[in-house]
DNA sequence: GTCAATGTGTGAAAAATTTAACTATCTTTT
DNA sequence: AAAAGATAGTTAAATTTTTCACACATTGAC
């Protein structure tokens, strides 16, 4: 059985490919761990421990190849394969996200948004459906759908995410303000935004009570 | 001097906050760690130790007031005093957070947009302004602006990021996909999307694997 | 008022994570 | 082709985080 990997280290993963994408741009071919490490701020050993979780990427006396490792993470976290996305509820924020092209350079690739509201529906997002949340089970069902995002106020995602699931949904991007309750088969990511402010304003008070 | 709080504890704490706040809706008066601690699927000594850290809200033999825990993780986190908010960047994402009212409850207030497209100029979400970004330096200088998001393309944030903490700006909200590099003493809290959606990715294929 | 039950605060143990140190391997230079 | 230098992989130590366990304060029943 191979190890579980924690998933501390799976949310460093996305920002080591981010660096290993700026080094490609910037036609650097070749880095060490410490080299990495002053850049990114981090120890050398942790990005040595971090990588190692996978298999060795990079050769002693040389470092590491910076394509090759920028492939080999993207492998790792699932990149090589198109992962199909629909948005429920078509509101500022789901059309935020249809319009967000750079995910789909990932492979992620919004295929439809739904929303109670029929006046928008029948309307595109850069040639993206808006449809009724009522012709969610048939597009499922007729669609590879790999991942929902749920973008609808948070009285309502408990009930759509079971219905989901329901309708052969796996992965969960949830951007409601609620913890789903759901099958541990599922996977479910939260993007919880004002858990992100209310700590950015723990730190504001901090920072400006250490400057005394 | 006091003892640094880990990142770790203050992520947890929005988290406590938006349970104690459900179980102030049901009317709920008091609760033990130990039921808490079922509802939100955690240790109750987590629960206890994390509180600890800020001081005993508690009562042997009785638990913890709700309404009491709840209004001291609030001062606790800096909601006690209302935080403006300014975004630059008046897409689709910038206008999807201006349009969150839900924030305004926790006492953070979007004042302004800023965006460099002067056909959107003028016009106004919710009656929030968005002025051209030129108009930045001005707005900042006569208003109190506590938090500045960025949603602009990564592209432009380094550049604004910079202006605005030389403006005076000591809180970013960065949801552009970069790493800004500024002084120690502004705080910024990273939102990144992508990142969320790369783990979320793993965790999906992960999962696929482990179902055999 | 007494006593059993409850349940926090807290010190200590356990587990997990991060950092440091070392070894072995590859690269480069001469 | 050999020696010197560089650097990943890996083991060990240090640190941090989480969990456990229990003394003791408080509640609530009788």
């Amino acid at each position: 059985m191979s190890k579980e990997i924690s998933q501390a280290v799976i949310r460093r993963m996305p920002r080591y490919y981010r660096y290993l994408g700026e080094l490609i741009d910037e036609g650097v071919e070749r880095i060490s761990s410490n080299e990495l490490s002053t850049r990114m701020n981090v120890t050398a050993s942790q990005i040595r421990q971090d990588l190692n979780n996978f298999g060795g990427f990079g050769q002693q006396g040389y470092g590491y190849n910076v394509k090759f490792l920028y492939e080999e993470i993207g492998k790792i976290m699932g990149l090589s394969e198109q992962h199909n996305i629909i948005i429920i509820g078509a509101g500022n924020l789901g059309q935020a996200i249809a319009n967000y092209v750079k995910f789909e350079r990932l492979g992620f690739v919004t295929i439809a948004l739904f929303d109670v509201n029929p006046d928008i529906c029948g309307r595109t997002i850069r040639g993206i459906p808006i449809m009724l949340v009522d012709e969610m089970e048939d597009f499922i069902a007729t669609h590879k759908v790999d991942i929902a995002a749920l973008t609808m106020p948070k009285e309502k995602a408990g009930a759509i995410a079971k219905q989901l699931v329901g309708y052969g949904v796996h992965a969960i991007w949830n951007f409601a303000h609620v913890d789903l309750e759901i099958d541990d088969d599922v996977v479910v990511e939260n993007v919880h935004l004002s858990d992100t402010l209310m700590q950015l304003s723990y730190n504001i008070v901090k920072s400006r009570n250490e400057k005394k």
